[in-house]
DNA sequence: CCTCCAGAAAAACGAGTGTTTAAAACATGC
DNA sequence: GCATGTTTTAAACACTCGTTTTTCTGGAGG
Protein backbone atom coordinates (compact mmCIF):
# COMPACT_ATOMS: atom_id res chain seq x y z
CA UNK A 1 0.00 0.00 0.00
CA UNK A 2 1.49 3.68 -1.29
CA UNK A 3 -1.30 5.26 0.65
CA UNK A 4 -2.07 5.22 4.35
CA UNK A 5 -4.71 2.35 3.28
CA UNK A 6 -7.15 4.72 5.66
CA UNK A 7 -7.29 7.18 2.90
CA UNK A 8 -7.89 4.89 -0.12
CA UNK A 9 -10.57 3.35 1.98
CA UNK A 10 -12.33 6.39 2.53
CA UNK A 11 -12.09 7.26 -1.16
CA UNK A 12 -13.04 3.73 -2.73
CA UNK A 13 -16.28 3.98 -0.12
CA UNK A 14 -17.44 7.59 -1.15
CA UNK A 15 -16.80 7.39 -4.56
CA UNK A 16 -19.30 4.55 -4.31
CA UNK A 17 -22.33 6.35 -2.01
CA UNK A 18 -21.64 9.62 -4.07
CA UNK A 19 -22.28 7.82 -6.93
CA UNK A 20 -25.24 6.02 -5.81
CA UNK A 21 -27.05 9.03 -3.59
CA UNK A 22 -25.04 12.80 -4.72
CA UNK A 23 -22.93 14.46 -2.35
CA UNK A 24 -25.50 16.18 0.65
CA UNK A 25 -27.45 12.90 0.61
CA UNK A 26 -23.71 10.95 1.78
CA UNK A 27 -22.56 11.87 5.09
CA UNK A 28 -19.92 10.96 6.31
CA UNK A 29 -20.90 8.73 9.05
CA UNK A 30 -22.14 6.38 6.22
CA UNK A 31 -18.98 6.64 4.25
CA UNK A 32 -16.86 5.73 7.33
CA UNK A 33 -19.00 3.24 9.00
CA UNK A 34 -19.10 1.40 5.66
CA UNK A 35 -14.99 1.89 5.13
CA UNK A 36 -14.96 0.58 8.40
CA UNK A 37 -12.94 3.70 9.57
CA UNK A 38 -13.14 6.44 12.27
CA UNK A 39 -15.14 9.45 11.25
CA UNK A 40 -12.93 12.10 12.30
CA UNK A 41 -10.11 10.29 10.24
CA UNK A 42 -12.15 12.25 7.24
CA UNK A 43 -11.27 15.93 8.83
CA UNK A 44 -8.11 14.27 9.70
CA UNK A 45 -7.12 13.09 6.07
CA UNK A 46 -8.76 15.94 4.04
CA UNK A 47 -9.61 18.68 6.26
CA UNK A 48 -13.34 18.56 5.13
CA UNK A 49 -16.00 16.71 3.27
CA UNK A 50 -15.74 19.74 0.23
CA UNK A 51 -12.25 18.60 -0.24
CA UNK A 52 -13.12 15.04 0.11
CA UNK A 53 -15.18 15.43 -2.84
CA UNK A 54 -12.97 17.08 -4.74
CA UNK A 55 -10.20 14.25 -3.89
CA UNK A 56 -12.57 12.04 -5.70
CA UNK A 57 -13.08 13.89 -8.42
CA UNK A 58 -9.17 14.34 -8.97
CA UNK A 59 -8.35 10.31 -8.40
CA UNK A 60 -10.34 9.92 -11.85
CA UNK A 61 -9.46 13.46 -13.51
CA UNK A 62 -6.19 13.56 -13.34
CA UNK A 63 -5.29 10.33 -15.01
CA UNK A 64 -7.95 11.06 -17.69
CA UNK A 65 -6.31 14.34 -18.64
CA UNK A 66 -2.78 12.92 -18.59
CA UNK A 67 -3.95 9.93 -20.93
CA UNK A 68 -6.13 12.32 -22.69
CA UNK A 69 -3.12 14.96 -23.17
CA UNK A 70 -0.59 12.47 -24.70
CA UNK A 71 -3.78 10.75 -26.98
CA UNK A 72 -4.34 14.05 -28.50
CA UNK A 73 0.00 14.29 -28.91
CA UNK A 74 -0.62 11.64 -31.05
CA UNK A 75 -3.64 12.40 -32.84
CA UNK A 76 -1.55 15.24 -34.22
CA UNK A 77 1.62 14.05 -35.08
CA UNK A 78 -0.67 11.49 -37.38
CA UNK A 79 -2.45 14.45 -38.89
CA UNK A 80 0.13 17.44 -39.64
CA UNK A 81 -0.37 18.30 -42.45
CA UNK A 82 -4.74 17.86 -42.27
CA UNK A 83 -7.01 18.06 -39.48
CA UNK A 84 -8.39 15.72 -37.98
CA UNK A 85 -11.52 13.98 -38.79
CA UNK A 86 -14.02 14.68 -36.20
CA UNK A 87 -14.73 11.00 -36.03
CA UNK A 88 -10.99 10.13 -34.57
CA UNK A 89 -11.45 13.06 -31.66
CA UNK A 90 -14.32 11.34 -30.86
CA UNK A 91 -13.25 7.59 -30.84
CA UNK A 92 -10.09 9.08 -29.17
CA UNK A 93 -12.05 10.60 -26.57
CA UNK A 94 -14.06 7.77 -26.29
CA UNK A 95 -11.46 5.51 -25.88
CA UNK A 96 -9.89 7.42 -23.16
CA UNK A 97 -12.90 7.47 -21.11
CA UNK A 98 -13.39 4.13 -21.10
CA UNK A 99 -10.10 3.50 -20.55
CA UNK A 100 -9.64 5.28 -17.28
CA UNK A 101 -11.79 3.88 -14.37
CA UNK A 102 -10.63 0.28 -16.12
CA UNK A 103 -7.74 0.27 -14.14
CA UNK A 104 -11.11 1.07 -10.57
CA UNK A 105 -13.94 -1.13 -11.28
CA UNK A 106 -16.21 1.14 -12.59
CA UNK A 107 -17.43 3.73 -15.50
CA UNK A 108 -20.37 3.70 -14.32
CA UNK A 109 -19.36 5.81 -10.79
CA UNK A 110 -17.32 7.72 -13.25
CA UNK A 111 -20.01 8.97 -15.06
CA UNK A 112 -21.98 9.35 -12.43
CA UNK A 113 -19.91 11.81 -10.71
CA UNK A 114 -19.60 13.77 -13.81
CA UNK A 115 -23.25 13.99 -13.81
CA UNK A 116 -23.54 15.03 -10.01
CA UNK A 117 -21.00 17.91 -10.60
CA UNK A 118 -23.14 19.68 -13.58
CA UNK A 119 -26.81 18.93 -11.91
CA UNK A 120 -25.65 19.00 -7.68
CA UNK A 121 -25.65 22.90 -6.47
CA UNK A 122 -22.01 22.20 -5.32
CA UNK A 123 -20.53 25.37 -6.58
CA UNK A 124 -17.21 24.44 -5.58
CA UNK A 125 -16.89 21.49 -7.28
CA UNK A 126 -17.84 23.41 -10.76
CA UNK A 127 -15.05 25.70 -10.16
CA UNK A 128 -12.63 23.12 -8.87
CA UNK A 129 -13.15 21.28 -12.11
CA UNK A 130 -13.25 24.32 -14.30
CA UNK A 131 -9.93 25.07 -13.26
CA UNK A 132 -8.22 22.45 -13.06
CA UNK A 133 -9.33 20.60 -16.19
CA UNK A 134 -10.48 23.41 -18.01
CA UNK A 135 -7.24 23.24 -20.42
CA UNK A 136 -7.80 20.07 -21.74
CA UNK A 137 -11.12 20.98 -22.09
CA UNK A 138 -10.15 23.89 -24.47
CA UNK A 139 -7.75 22.03 -26.16
CA UNK A 140 -10.23 19.39 -27.34
CA UNK A 141 -12.63 21.95 -28.85
CA UNK A 142 -10.57 23.98 -30.77
CA UNK A 143 -9.55 20.69 -32.73
CA UNK A 144 -13.45 20.05 -32.94
CA UNK A 145 -13.37 23.57 -34.21
CA UNK A 146 -11.12 22.63 -37.03
CA UNK A 147 -12.53 19.41 -37.38
CA UNK A 148 -15.34 21.15 -38.09
CA UNK A 149 -14.60 24.73 -40.05
CA UNK A 150 -18.02 24.80 -41.74
CA UNK A 151 -19.95 25.20 -38.54
CA UNK A 152 -20.52 28.48 -37.10
CA UNK A 153 -18.56 28.81 -33.73
CA UNK A 154 -21.74 29.49 -31.65
CA UNK A 155 -23.32 26.74 -33.32
CA UNK A 156 -20.12 24.23 -32.40
CA UNK A 157 -20.38 25.14 -29.10
CA UNK A 158 -24.11 24.27 -28.43
CA UNK A 159 -24.12 21.30 -30.28
CA UNK A 160 -20.86 20.03 -28.16
CA UNK A 161 -22.84 20.66 -25.20
CA UNK A 162 -25.69 19.33 -26.45
CA UNK A 163 -23.71 16.08 -26.87
CA UNK A 164 -22.15 16.54 -23.57
CA UNK A 165 -25.41 16.26 -22.34
CA UNK A 166 -26.82 13.21 -24.28
CA UNK A 167 -23.73 11.15 -22.88
CA UNK A 168 -23.50 12.30 -19.45
CA UNK A 169 -27.27 12.07 -19.27
CA UNK A 170 -27.15 8.52 -20.64
CA UNK A 171 -24.14 7.18 -18.85
CA UNK A 172 -25.22 8.38 -15.65
CA UNK A 173 -28.41 7.48 -15.63
CA UNK A 174 -27.44 4.09 -17.27
CA UNK A 175 -28.79 1.77 -14.28
CA UNK A 176 -32.28 3.17 -14.32
CA UNK A 177 -32.22 2.77 -18.54
CA UNK A 178 -31.12 -0.42 -18.42
CA UNK A 179 -33.39 -1.78 -16.26
CA UNK A 180 -36.44 -1.03 -18.60
CA UNK A 181 -34.44 -1.37 -21.67
CA UNK A 182 -33.62 -4.79 -20.07
CA UNK A 183 -37.15 -5.72 -19.40
CA UNK A 184 -38.42 -4.40 -22.85
CA UNK A 185 -36.19 -5.69 -24.95
CA UNK A 186 -34.50 -8.80 -23.97
CA UNK A 187 -31.20 -7.49 -24.11
CA UNK A 188 -28.50 -6.66 -21.54
CA UNK A 189 -26.62 -3.59 -22.42
CA UNK A 190 -22.82 -3.07 -21.58
CA UNK A 191 -21.21 0.45 -21.50
CA UNK A 192 -19.11 -0.11 -24.55
CA UNK A 193 -22.49 -1.28 -26.09
CA UNK A 194 -23.84 2.29 -25.85
CA UNK A 195 -21.08 3.89 -26.69
CA UNK A 196 -21.09 1.78 -30.08
CA UNK A 197 -24.81 3.08 -30.56
CA UNK A 198 -23.95 6.43 -29.46
CA UNK A 199 -21.53 7.27 -32.18
CA UNK A 200 -23.45 7.49 -35.68
CA UNK A 201 -25.78 9.43 -33.30
CA UNK A 202 -23.01 12.35 -32.54
CA UNK A 203 -22.00 12.13 -35.39
CA UNK A 204 -24.66 13.03 -37.86
CA UNK A 205 -25.90 15.39 -34.61
CA UNK A 206 -22.51 17.73 -35.30
CA UNK A 207 -23.21 17.08 -39.10
CA UNK A 208 -27.15 17.97 -39.15
CA UNK A 209 -28.24 20.72 -41.06
CA UNK A 210 -27.79 24.35 -39.71
CA UNK A 211 -30.84 25.92 -38.28
CA UNK A 212 -33.15 28.23 -39.79
CA UNK A 213 -32.02 31.79 -39.90
CA UNK A 214 -33.93 33.87 -37.03
CA UNK A 215 -36.95 35.83 -38.75
CA UNK A 216 -36.77 39.43 -37.87
CA UNK A 217 -40.25 40.81 -36.45
CA UNK A 218 -40.86 37.64 -33.67
CA UNK A 219 -40.15 38.80 -30.69
CA UNK A 220 -39.01 35.87 -28.23
CA UNK A 221 -41.12 36.20 -25.12
CA UNK A 222 -39.15 36.85 -21.89
CA UNK A 223 -37.78 34.32 -20.27
CA UNK A 224 -35.53 35.98 -18.72
CA UNK A 225 -33.31 34.80 -15.53
CA UNK B 1 -57.24 32.92 -4.52
CA UNK B 2 -58.66 30.14 -5.06
CA UNK B 3 -56.29 28.13 -3.11
CA UNK B 4 -55.61 29.33 0.33
CA UNK B 5 -52.47 31.72 -0.71
CA UNK B 6 -50.61 30.12 1.97
CA UNK B 7 -50.53 26.79 -0.40
CA UNK B 8 -49.61 28.71 -3.41
CA UNK B 9 -46.90 30.61 -1.68
CA UNK B 10 -45.28 28.13 -0.69
CA UNK B 11 -45.00 26.09 -3.88
CA UNK B 12 -43.75 29.55 -6.06
CA UNK B 13 -41.21 29.96 -3.27
CA UNK B 14 -40.71 26.36 -3.29
CA UNK B 15 -40.14 25.86 -6.85
CA UNK B 16 -37.66 28.21 -7.29
CA UNK B 17 -35.47 26.99 -4.47
CA UNK B 18 -35.63 23.40 -5.17
CA UNK B 19 -34.34 24.32 -8.86
CA UNK B 20 -31.67 26.52 -7.56
CA UNK B 21 -30.20 24.40 -4.79
CA UNK B 22 -31.70 20.95 -5.46
CA UNK B 23 -34.22 19.11 -2.72
CA UNK B 24 -31.92 17.81 0.38
CA UNK B 25 -29.98 21.10 0.28
CA UNK B 26 -33.35 23.32 0.18
CA UNK B 27 -34.53 23.01 4.01
CA UNK B 28 -38.46 23.23 4.94
CA UNK B 29 -36.86 26.45 7.11
CA UNK B 30 -35.35 27.58 4.21
CA UNK B 31 -38.54 27.69 1.80
CA UNK B 32 -40.97 28.86 4.87
CA UNK B 33 -39.01 31.87 6.20
CA UNK B 34 -38.50 33.33 2.53
CA UNK B 35 -42.36 32.55 1.70
CA UNK B 36 -42.85 34.41 5.15
CA UNK B 37 -45.24 31.89 6.22
CA UNK B 38 -44.96 29.45 9.25
CA UNK B 39 -42.70 26.63 9.37
CA UNK B 40 -45.84 23.97 9.87
CA UNK B 41 -47.51 25.50 7.50
CA UNK B 42 -45.77 22.69 5.28
CA UNK B 43 -46.88 19.54 6.91
CA UNK B 44 -49.97 20.91 7.83
CA UNK B 45 -50.99 21.54 4.26
CA UNK B 46 -48.79 18.99 2.23
CA UNK B 47 -48.20 16.30 4.73
CA UNK B 48 -44.37 15.65 4.48
CA UNK B 49 -41.33 17.63 2.47
CA UNK B 50 -41.72 14.38 -0.27
CA UNK B 51 -45.13 15.12 -0.46
CA UNK B 52 -44.42 18.90 -1.18
CA UNK B 53 -42.08 18.17 -3.76
CA UNK B 54 -44.30 15.63 -5.22
CA UNK B 55 -46.70 18.61 -5.42
CA UNK B 56 -44.48 20.82 -7.07
CA UNK B 57 -43.95 18.64 -9.71
CA UNK B 58 -47.86 18.22 -10.36
CA UNK B 59 -48.33 21.64 -10.83
CA UNK B 60 -46.11 21.83 -14.01
CA UNK B 61 -46.88 18.22 -15.16
CA UNK B 62 -50.81 17.85 -14.65
CA UNK B 63 -51.75 20.79 -16.99
CA UNK B 64 -48.86 19.71 -19.89
CA UNK B 65 -50.06 15.74 -19.95
CA UNK B 66 -53.77 17.51 -20.48
CA UNK B 67 -52.32 19.77 -23.48
CA UNK B 68 -49.90 17.17 -24.44
CA UNK B 69 -52.71 15.01 -24.75
CA UNK B 70 -55.29 17.03 -26.57
CA UNK B 71 -52.55 17.82 -28.57
CA UNK B 72 -51.49 14.63 -29.60
CA UNK B 73 -55.64 14.04 -30.79
CA UNK B 74 -55.26 17.00 -33.31
CA UNK B 75 -52.45 15.38 -34.49
CA UNK B 76 -53.72 12.26 -35.22
CA UNK B 77 -57.27 13.42 -36.30
CA UNK B 78 -55.15 15.36 -39.06
CA UNK B 79 -53.43 12.08 -40.05
CA UNK B 80 -56.38 9.43 -40.04
CA UNK B 81 -54.58 7.38 -42.79
CA UNK B 82 -50.64 8.50 -42.97
CA UNK B 83 -48.70 8.19 -39.93
CA UNK B 84 -47.58 11.30 -38.06
CA UNK B 85 -44.11 12.51 -39.30
CA UNK B 86 -41.26 12.34 -36.52
CA UNK B 87 -40.47 16.24 -37.23
CA UNK B 88 -44.33 17.30 -36.25
CA UNK B 89 -44.60 15.01 -33.34
CA UNK B 90 -41.13 16.54 -32.01
CA UNK B 91 -42.36 20.05 -32.70
CA UNK B 92 -45.42 19.44 -31.01
CA UNK B 93 -43.88 18.16 -27.80
CA UNK B 94 -41.68 21.34 -27.99
CA UNK B 95 -44.55 23.44 -28.31
CA UNK B 96 -46.24 22.04 -25.79
CA UNK B 97 -43.53 21.82 -23.16
CA UNK B 98 -43.40 25.70 -24.20
CA UNK B 99 -46.62 26.20 -23.61
CA UNK B 100 -46.85 25.35 -19.95
CA UNK B 101 -45.19 27.35 -17.61
CA UNK B 102 -45.61 30.23 -19.96
CA UNK B 103 -48.27 31.11 -17.34
CA UNK B 104 -45.93 30.86 -14.61
CA UNK B 105 -43.00 32.51 -14.90
CA UNK B 106 -39.95 30.16 -15.82
CA UNK B 107 -39.29 27.40 -18.36
CA UNK B 108 -36.14 27.40 -16.84
CA UNK B 109 -37.48 26.81 -13.34
CA UNK B 110 -39.77 23.79 -14.91
CA UNK B 111 -36.25 22.17 -17.11
CA UNK B 112 -33.94 22.19 -13.93
CA UNK B 113 -36.63 20.28 -11.43
CA UNK B 114 -37.04 17.60 -14.53
CA UNK B 115 -32.92 17.19 -14.55
CA UNK B 116 -32.95 17.43 -10.54
CA UNK B 117 -36.06 14.46 -10.84
CA UNK B 118 -33.23 12.25 -12.89
CA UNK B 119 -29.99 12.96 -11.47
CA UNK B 120 -30.89 13.33 -8.15
CA UNK B 121 -31.61 10.39 -5.81
CA UNK B 122 -35.34 10.71 -4.44
CA UNK B 123 -36.11 7.66 -5.41
CA UNK B 124 -40.05 8.55 -4.43
CA UNK B 125 -39.50 11.12 -7.09
CA UNK B 126 -39.11 8.67 -9.93
CA UNK B 127 -41.34 6.22 -9.07
CA UNK B 128 -44.11 9.11 -8.34
CA UNK B 129 -43.34 10.34 -11.85
CA UNK B 130 -43.33 7.25 -13.33
CA UNK B 131 -46.87 6.13 -11.80
CA UNK B 132 -48.41 9.33 -12.74
CA UNK B 133 -46.97 10.20 -16.32
CA UNK B 134 -45.84 7.61 -17.57
CA UNK B 135 -49.02 6.59 -19.76
CA UNK B 136 -48.66 10.39 -21.73
CA UNK B 137 -44.95 9.34 -22.16
CA UNK B 138 -46.05 6.01 -23.85
CA UNK B 139 -48.30 6.98 -25.92
CA UNK B 140 -45.78 10.07 -27.61
CA UNK B 141 -43.02 6.60 -27.65
CA UNK B 142 -45.63 4.58 -29.73
CA UNK B 143 -46.43 7.45 -32.44
CA UNK B 144 -42.44 8.03 -32.69
CA UNK B 145 -41.99 4.04 -33.12
CA UNK B 146 -44.60 4.71 -35.96
CA UNK B 147 -43.63 7.54 -37.70
CA UNK B 148 -39.32 5.75 -37.53
CA UNK B 149 -40.83 2.03 -38.95
CA UNK B 150 -37.15 1.15 -40.24
CA UNK B 151 -35.48 1.82 -36.62
CA UNK B 152 -34.81 -1.41 -34.72
CA UNK B 153 -37.41 -0.57 -31.05
CA UNK B 154 -33.98 -0.84 -29.27
CA UNK B 155 -32.19 1.56 -31.36
CA UNK B 156 -35.21 3.67 -31.09
CA UNK B 157 -35.34 3.42 -27.36
CA UNK B 158 -31.99 4.89 -26.47
CA UNK B 159 -31.82 7.20 -29.38
CA UNK B 160 -34.80 9.07 -27.83
CA UNK B 161 -33.19 8.77 -24.18
CA UNK B 162 -30.02 9.82 -25.46
CA UNK B 163 -31.98 13.39 -26.76
CA UNK B 164 -34.02 13.12 -23.60
CA UNK B 165 -30.78 13.68 -22.22
CA UNK B 166 -29.76 16.98 -25.00
CA UNK B 167 -32.52 18.40 -23.78
CA UNK B 168 -32.76 17.93 -20.41
CA UNK B 169 -28.86 18.92 -19.68
CA UNK B 170 -29.04 22.21 -22.17
CA UNK B 171 -32.08 23.40 -20.91
CA UNK B 172 -31.30 22.83 -17.05
CA UNK B 173 -28.13 23.73 -16.93
CA UNK B 174 -29.32 26.61 -19.39
CA UNK B 175 -28.20 29.76 -16.97
CA UNK B 176 -24.27 28.73 -16.74
CA UNK B 177 -24.02 28.01 -20.62
CA UNK B 178 -25.76 31.34 -21.69
CA UNK B 179 -23.24 33.28 -19.57
CA UNK B 180 -20.46 31.36 -21.64
CA UNK B 181 -21.96 31.61 -24.75
CA UNK B 182 -23.05 35.42 -24.50
CA UNK B 183 -19.15 36.02 -23.41
CA UNK B 184 -17.47 34.20 -26.29
CA UNK B 185 -19.98 34.48 -28.94
CA UNK B 186 -21.40 38.30 -27.89
CA UNK B 187 -25.26 36.37 -28.48
CA UNK B 188 -27.69 36.53 -25.96
CA UNK B 189 -29.88 33.17 -26.49
CA UNK B 190 -33.36 32.35 -25.39
CA UNK B 191 -35.25 29.23 -24.96
CA UNK B 192 -37.20 29.75 -28.03
CA UNK B 193 -33.60 30.10 -29.97
CA UNK B 194 -32.10 27.19 -28.25
CA UNK B 195 -35.29 25.20 -29.48
CA UNK B 196 -34.62 26.53 -32.84
CA UNK B 197 -31.10 25.11 -32.87
CA UNK B 198 -32.12 21.54 -31.13
CA UNK B 199 -34.26 20.88 -34.03
CA UNK B 200 -32.06 19.91 -36.75
CA UNK B 201 -30.11 18.01 -34.51
CA UNK B 202 -32.27 15.79 -32.97
CA UNK B 203 -33.95 15.11 -36.35
CA UNK B 204 -30.12 14.21 -37.25
CA UNK B 205 -29.48 12.14 -34.05
CA UNK B 206 -32.86 10.28 -34.63
CA UNK B 207 -32.30 9.30 -38.56
CA UNK B 208 -28.54 8.70 -38.19
CA UNK B 209 -27.36 5.25 -39.69
CA UNK B 210 -27.40 2.73 -37.83
CA UNK B 211 -24.43 1.23 -36.12
CA UNK B 212 -22.50 -1.96 -37.08
CA UNK B 213 -23.35 -4.71 -35.85
CA UNK B 214 -21.66 -5.55 -32.60
CA UNK B 215 -18.92 -8.45 -33.57
CA UNK B 216 -18.87 -11.78 -31.81
CA UNK B 217 -15.30 -12.90 -29.73
CA UNK B 218 -14.96 -9.89 -28.06
CA UNK B 219 -16.35 -10.19 -25.09
CA UNK B 220 -17.36 -6.74 -22.96
CA UNK B 221 -15.56 -5.93 -20.01
CA UNK B 222 -17.68 -6.42 -16.41
CA UNK B 223 -18.80 -3.49 -15.46
CA UNK B 224 -22.22 -4.65 -13.61
CA UNK B 225 -23.36 -3.23 -10.93
C1' DC C 1 14.29 4.52 29.00
C1' DC C 2 12.19 8.32 27.52
C1' DT C 3 10.55 11.59 24.18
C1' DC C 4 8.17 12.60 20.18
C1' DC C 5 4.63 12.47 17.00
C1' DA C 6 1.70 10.73 13.19
C1' DG C 7 -2.32 8.26 13.31
C1' DA C 8 -6.58 6.17 15.25
C1' DA C 9 -10.29 6.35 18.44
C1' DA C 10 -14.03 8.13 21.37
C1' DA C 11 -16.59 11.77 22.84
C1' DA C 12 -18.52 16.01 22.69
C1' DC C 13 -20.10 20.50 20.34
C1' DG C 14 -23.11 23.52 18.19
C1' DA C 15 -25.84 24.13 14.42
C1' DG C 16 -29.46 22.61 11.51
C1' DT C 17 -32.88 19.03 10.04
C1' DG C 18 -38.08 17.27 9.42
C1' DT C 19 -41.82 16.61 12.19
C1' DT C 20 -45.17 16.98 16.13
C1' DT C 21 -47.69 19.19 19.74
C1' DA C 22 -50.54 22.32 21.88
C1' DA C 23 -52.27 26.69 22.20
C1' DA C 24 -54.05 30.78 19.82
C1' DA C 25 -56.57 33.12 16.01
C1' DC C 26 -59.81 33.09 12.61
C1' DA C 27 -63.93 32.03 9.99
C1' DT C 28 -68.48 29.97 9.47
C1' DG C 29 -73.13 28.39 10.53
C1' DC C 30 -76.74 28.27 13.86
C1' DG D 1 -72.93 34.86 21.12
C1' DC D 2 -71.56 30.58 21.16
C1' DA D 3 -69.92 26.34 19.31
C1' DT D 4 -67.48 24.30 15.14
C1' DG D 5 -64.05 23.35 12.25
C1' DT D 6 -60.05 25.23 9.87
C1' DT D 7 -55.79 27.61 9.70
C1' DT D 8 -51.81 29.86 11.88
C1' DT D 9 -48.48 30.22 15.36
C1' DA D 10 -44.68 29.32 18.68
C1' DA D 11 -42.36 25.94 20.99
C1' DA D 12 -40.46 21.71 21.57
C1' DC D 13 -38.80 17.08 20.09
C1' DA D 14 -35.70 13.80 18.52
C1' DC D 15 -32.29 13.34 15.39
C1' DT D 16 -28.48 13.91 12.13
C1' DC D 17 -25.02 16.69 10.36
C1' DG D 18 -19.81 18.33 9.83
C1' DT D 19 -16.32 19.54 12.70
C1' DT D 20 -13.32 19.87 16.88
C1' DT D 21 -11.25 18.37 20.97
C1' DT D 22 -9.23 15.17 23.75
C1' DT D 23 -7.29 10.93 24.81
C1' DC D 24 -4.94 6.76 23.57
C1' DT D 25 -1.81 3.79 20.72
C1' DG D 26 2.42 2.27 18.76
C1' DG D 27 6.69 2.73 16.71
C1' DA D 28 11.15 5.65 15.49
C1' DG D 29 15.14 8.23 17.08
C1' DG D 30 18.15 10.06 20.50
Amino acid sequence: MAQSDTVSRILDTAEVLFAERGFAETSLRNITSKARVNLAAVNYHFGSKKALIQAVFSRYLDPFTLRFHTALDELEARYTDSHIPLEELLETMATTVLAVPAERNSLKVFMRLLGLAYSQAQGHLRRHIQEQYGEVFARFTELVRQATPDLPDSERFWRLHFMLGTVIFTLSGLDALRDIAAKDYQEQVTVRDLVRRLRPVVVAAMNAPLPPAVEEGHHANANAS
